[in-house]
DNA sequence: AAGTGGTCTAGACCACGAC
DNA sequence: TCGTGGTCTAGACCACTTA
């Protein structure tokens, strides 16, 4: 069914090159092949090692000096916003170097309430899926997580659901919607007493809320979230490399 | 002197197009010309044209389908953090539509503190100037910003320098340093006496505070920030593409 | 079948920094 | 001066969508 199309050149000459960064091959604040020499070395045109590494820029893996050389950013470890998704809850709470796991809490059917019908583009009553799940970062709460998708995307026995897979993963295997583009709205808010009783923590106390809403390429709405994220426990933390 | 050099051909391509959209010459929804086409009307490379065409598809201002075409986000108007800059705040506020205004506060030159010294890679000791300055959203108070610069970076006059720059024109004016990548902490926090003062609000409503770190591309840093961003006047709207 | 965007190549020339 | 990354070209072929 979900075909695995082969990796491209530039996926691998990726996948080698951050596997290299990793692994300690290159050192941070070492400096990297030049670009004539990876692309003599993978035997793949220049174009295709400027292409990645300006996506390895991008996300300030590397800094990249004309008329000196490609070095490795010598912070890599203090980001955790790598290759951007800041709503890939599991992705953020590894990458800053915790071990996470998914807790699903609640998954209900009901009619959307008239917000989420217009959020989604749906008549006022048609039904939701509404998903609540935990994330925790080495055991410590620190997500709250609740997704909203239509339930007319569903296609598959709502029994058979895996609700601990990603919001990304579940649009594509039970909806076959791919994701195009998401807008997150970061706010301050409170802790209430709901979300309180899944987070360690006392009413009242601050924390992120983050709004994410998720689209394809249509422009159509597939799905929105509405997260409490614990910040004293896990950074938001993003990069932006200028130029 | 500061040398401008002319622009670059994907400059005056990403100018143009920005300002079809700017001007409803293209309308959200509508299909852009194929690449061809536009390589044809400019009268460049077909890879000069994807080469823009992908940066704002990672704005998310345009969304581009294989076999189809590339199409005008309907969703443009929403979202403020075109082009990244989380810590440009002039410009997060006037892409949302407000008239920006920079208000200088308090410009003073002092001894760094500890945790300054640390994040600035200075000495116990060294000198430091400090620029606190609020924005304003058409008048309203919106985000109150502090900026620590090493002094000795600076060669100009004290009494010379416009407090009015953004902090990145401010660096490479006065500092003559090109700031190549950014880390920015979101948190959550709660809107103290002083922070009050400036931004309308009372002492312990719930607002975002960012903290910011400058780096160039030899990794020094150059210059941080902490700023009280009200998220009740300003949303803080992050878009993704995905893939 | 025709046209779109996606990937990749093999060159050229330029701007800049270190030596 | 030499090697680096930055820009740009003119092609080729593929994957995909629409008709």
């Amino acid at each position: 069914m979900l075909v695995t199309r082969p990796p491209s050149i530039s996926e691998q000459v990726d996948a080698i090159l951050r596997a290299r960064i990793r692994e300690g091959i290159y050192v941070p604040g070492d400096r990297l092949p030049s670009e004539s020499e990876l692309s003599l070395e993978f035997g793949v045109s220049r174009a295709t090692i400027r292409n990645v590494l300006g996506m390895l820029a991008a996300e300030g893996l590397i800094l990249r000096k004309q008329g000196d050389g490609t070095y490795l950013n010598r912070r890599i470890q203090e980001v955790n916003t790598h290759s951007g998704g800041l709503w890939e809850f599991s992705r953020l709470i590894e990458s800053s170097g915790h071990q996470s796991t998914i807790q699903p809490q609640q998954t209900e059917k009901r009619p959307a309430t008239s917000e989420e019908a217009e959020m989604l583009s749906l008549e006022a009553g048609e039904e939701v899926l509404v998903l609540k799940r935990l994330f925790r970062a080495d055991g410590r709460p620190v997500i709250l997580a609740t997704n909203v998708v239509p339930a007319g995307f569903i296609h598959t026995d709502p029994a058979r659901l895996d609700t601990r897979l990603q919001i990304r993963e579940f649009l594509m295997r039970y909806c076959r919607r791919k994701i195009a583009y998401v807008i997150t709205d970061v706010r301050s808010g409170l802790l209430d007493e709901d979300a309180a009783r899944f987070l360690e923590g006392e009413p009242g106390n601050p924390l992120l809320v983050l709004r994410t809403f998720f689209y394809d390429s249509d422009n159509r709405p597939l799905a929105f979230g509405h997260s409490y994220y614990d910040d004293r426990v896990l950074r938001l933390r993003l990069v932006q490399a200028w130029g």
